[in-house]
DNA sequence: TTAAATAAATAGTAATACTATCATAAAAAA
DNA sequence: TTTTTTATGATAGTATTACTATTTATTTAA
């Protein structure tokens, strides 16, 4: 992670990971809006100042977990289509890793994706949505982000090195696979798909659109 | 406008317009978060009071100019599509229309357009990223956008009635007109095109994707 | 003309987003 | 072992935010 979202590594001690993690549990429960660093540091049982030694605001806190999300999804891509050659299949896996929910928390860390995982498609935009996206991009905060729509870039420009937009078309992709199941969960009117966790509907959606944009 | 948006109607009276048009000019200025009830209240010689008995909150206000944005943004729809058969046109007229930034402002009235599209991309998708969707949508507040997208996939239904995901694919292309516009501006690693306000580059990409995908 | 309704001005409050200070305990260096 | 550094804890304090309530002034209607 980028030392420059924290004044001290949350990694580093138990506090710190504490903080991180129960601030995900309280941001995904009450909403970035309403969350405040008072309201961890009681729930944990230090003070607003402990909380302050860690990170600079409460957007930086934002930013810090968006941004493992982003480096944790990575991890998992890298992972899942290493060794595969087809670029039509390293494609589709892609497709459904970031437009399928995390069900059951696979993790052994302190972190709960699946709620992370909330959090990126309620919150997620507002990390760079701000007055100050300039400055936090050339502090390179949003390097894993980047890197994640770089990486599927990559896979698509793959499968046809002659395809014009295959940066905004990871973009899309990316933050598609998130806002969809966000309207199908609170602004159904917006998407074709009923709320249902079982089919794997907006992979589907993506999966066509992508791959009738790159064929032709 | 949804009357649950304003405690009055800032139509009605010229202070309501005013809280209005300078509130879009401060918005624009300093972003949503910044932004206060005493801000503009300085601004337009009134009260913080004053602002509050016009709207309920800042968040309302938001929704308020937003979904003021996406009426008026309808009626240019609607106005450039009107007697044109071939929804081929329709499509791409719509695109251009969602994609290409208001240059100059060609209003008569206290709001400043030119300004509102820019609210709208970075300050937009806050007025549904909220704990409080589901309520805010029950009473209807998103109903202009909502009605704006469907329009959007009622062309796409007719240009391919067999299409299996207007709405998504209308809320894909209105989302991504706006987020491809700001991240040209502000992440540019993640589009394909330069910050140039010249040759409509996003309603290519736009148009290129949906009519491959709904050609097919 | 007087009463009722509407709007403006003033004041006040709880919570937020911080900063600063000081004490102590534990870990690391001398 | 003693000293120094570092981390945490406790307490207090400030400016601003997001409101609410009360009073005062102005307009409108009976």
């Amino acid at each position: 992670m980028n030392d420059k979202l924290f004044l001290r590594d949350p990694e580093e001690s138990e506090l710190g990971r504490k903080i991180v993690e129960f601030s995900i549990i309280l941001i995904h429960k009450i909403g970035f809006e309403a969350f405040t660093f008072k309201k961890i540091a009681k729930e944990i049982n230090t003070t607003e100042a402990g909380v302050y030694r860690y990170f600079e605001n409460k957007h930086r806190l934002l930013i810090y977990i968006v941004e493992w999300y982003w480096s944790w999804q990575e991890y998992r891509l890298i992972f899942q289509i290493n060794n595969i050659k087809d670029p039509e299949i390293k494609l589709k896996k892609a497709i459904h890793l970031i437009s399928t929910p995390i069900e059951d928390d696979i993790s052994t860390s302190h972190i709960n994706e699946n709620l992370l995982y909330e959090i990126v498609m309620l919150e997620g935009a507002k990390s760079f949505l701000t007055k100050h996206v300039t400055e936090d991009n050339e502090a390179k905060l949003f390097k894993p982000y980047k890197d994640f729509c770089a990486c599927f870039a990559r896979i698509i420009l793959e499968y046809n090195p002659k395809y014009k937009y295959p940066h905004s078309l990871s973009s899309t992709i990316v933050e598609m696979a998130h806002s969809q199941n966000f309207y199908s969960k609170h602004l159904p009117s917006l998407t074709d798909f009923a709320n249902s966790k079982e089919d794997p509907q907006i992979a589907s959606f993506l999966e066509d659109m992508v791959f009738s944009t790159i064929k032709s």
